[in-house]
DNA sequence: TCTGGGGTCCTAGGACCC
DNA sequence: TCTGGGGTCCTAGGACCC
């Protein structure tokens, strides 16, 4: 803890539905939800017009359609998102150079580590950045806390959220955390509630009654010995902007459970290839390759299996996982598969599994994701595209041999909706708009 | 049509070594 | 002829976050 509040943590609101009504005019104050939308998909992110029907992320898309049938569902489109986290984290580091990107909507800045960071000016500082922000992504708000510590400004954030800031000064904090339910410490789900909940604990004041030994005789040593301090305001974490990934994974959950050992074995095939492919790009290698399966139950499994060395190699870590595959019990079928890699060095083994990677081995894109969900077309709602006589559209909705689009741009009025077939040569996807800066 | 995908961190037990 | 103790690595599972 610092004596000055010096610590930002930024979050955008609606992150990936506040892009979409962007992008899409008509969709502006209207309940919008993203996330998959296969039959086993769940909510990634609803706009705030669709949590006043209690939609939420990770729910299942099953239950929001039930909660606002009205709703527009639609699947992310990761380039934009992509695009305009880059405008704001570029934004962030005008600040100061300690920027720690948490996702693509979520970063602590550390505002100390600028020579004219002047803690007098914090309210101005704050409100140049957030009308900074708005203006630069074309219409994203976000919510800003500002405190003496990472937590502190985290629980800030959360206060005058959507669009608003909170700058938690130094003195204040005990008081202000006092009367706060303990779920509102990032790390305290529902089992951590439960047994504080069991314990008599609610609230961060009476978090604060326990003494550390019977914290971590309920909770462990770490989690034990992190509530206490967290519950007295204490925490000295350092906003760490370059942090190294310590796993690679790739999961997929299936449209129906898969029972089929060798229709098994070529999605893990498929999957680990990935995973090599990703490794390699980030320039990086690994010793330990996980396979993870989940049941037709849902009950979820790993196996793991650590090679002599590190390696990026397909073929290395797709024989690994076929090997763990072929020791796991899959009766009653699958409905997740995933492979991951963990124990990743920057150095990359020199052949000692010989073979130089074949033809094959090379970028072998997955089947696309929605081709393969439905078959027969790519057409997913939500998608930018563009048609040869009426211009760029989205793609509204699709089925049964036909495709519905309408025709609108974030800078057009809202637009009409027309119909087409599927296989109308004059349609075609449309690179995503990414900074939604484009003019047209 | 219950329950995604990408991660991080922690715990606990057994193997193994000194 | 009754059994230590500590450290590290590996594996599996679980809680949690966005």
């Amino acid at each position: 803890m610092r004596a000055t509040a010096s610590i930002l943590h930024l979050d955008l609101d609606a992150f990936f539905a506040a892009v979409e009504q962007r992008d899409k005019p008509s969709l502006r104050g209207k309940p919008v939800i993203v996330g998959g939308i296969g039959g086993r998909g769940v909510v990634s992110t609803a706009s705030y017009e669709a949590r006043r029907f209690g939609v939420r992320s990770a729910m299942s898309m099953a239950e929001a359609r039930g909660r606002c049938p009205h709703a527009a569902f639609l699947a992310g489109r990761f380039d934009a998102y992509r695009a305009a986290s880059r405008i704001v984290m570029d934004r962030l580091r005008e600040l100061s150079p300690l920027v720690q990107p948490l996702s693509l909507d979520e970063a602590f800045v550390d505002l100390a580590a600028h020579p004219d960071f002047d803690p007098h000016e914090l309210e101005a500082l704050v409100l140049e950045l957030r009308a900074d922000i708005t203006e630069r992504t074309n219409g994203l708000t976000c919510s800003v806390g500002v405190a003496s510590s990472k937590f502190l400004a985290k629980i800030a954030s959360e206060l005058n959220k959507p669009d608003g800031h909170f700058i938690a000064h130094p003195g204040t904090e005990l008081e202000l955390l006092a009367p706060m339910q303990v779920t509102a410490i990032p790390g305290v789900g529902p089992a951590t509630a439960e047994r504080l909940r069991r314990l008599g604990v609610e609230t961060i004041e009476q978090l604060r009654a326990l003494s550390l030994d019977e914290l971590i005789r309920s909770l462990g040593a770490a989690s034990g010995r992190s509530l206490f301090h967290l519950a007295r305001g204490e925490d000295d974490r350092p906003v760490e902007p370059h942090r190294e990934a310590k796993s690679v994974s790739v999961e997929d959950t299936f449209p129906v459970d898969i029972a089929d050992r060798s229709e098994l074995a070529s999605v893990t095939d498929t999957l680990a290839r990935t995973v090599a492919r990703r490794l390699r790009a980030a320039g990086q290698s690994g010793r330990t390759v996980t396979l993870k399966m989940r049941r037709h139950d849902f009950e979820t499994h790993t196996r793991s299996i650590t090679l002599p060395g590190p390696t990026d190699h397909p073929r290395v870590i797709t024989e690994a996982a076929l090997g763990l595959l072929a020791a796991a019990d899959v009766t009653g079928g699958l409905r997740l598969l995933g492979v991951g890699v963990s124990g990743l060095t920057d150095w990359v083994q020199d052949d000692l599994f010989s073979e130089p990677p074949s033809e094959q081995d090379e970028d072998m894109p997955l089947p696309r994701r929605a081709a393969r969900n439905r078959p027969g077309h790519a057409w997913v709602a939500g998608m930018d595209v563009t048609h040869a006589e009426h211009g760029d559209g989205w793609v509204w909705g699709a089925g049964l041999g036909r495709v519905t689009v309408r025709f609108e741009t974030r800078l057009t009025p809202s637009g009409p909706i027309m119909t087409f077939a599927e296989d109308d040569p004059a349609l075609s996807v449309r690179a995503s708009d990414p900074a939604g800066t484009v003019e047209t």
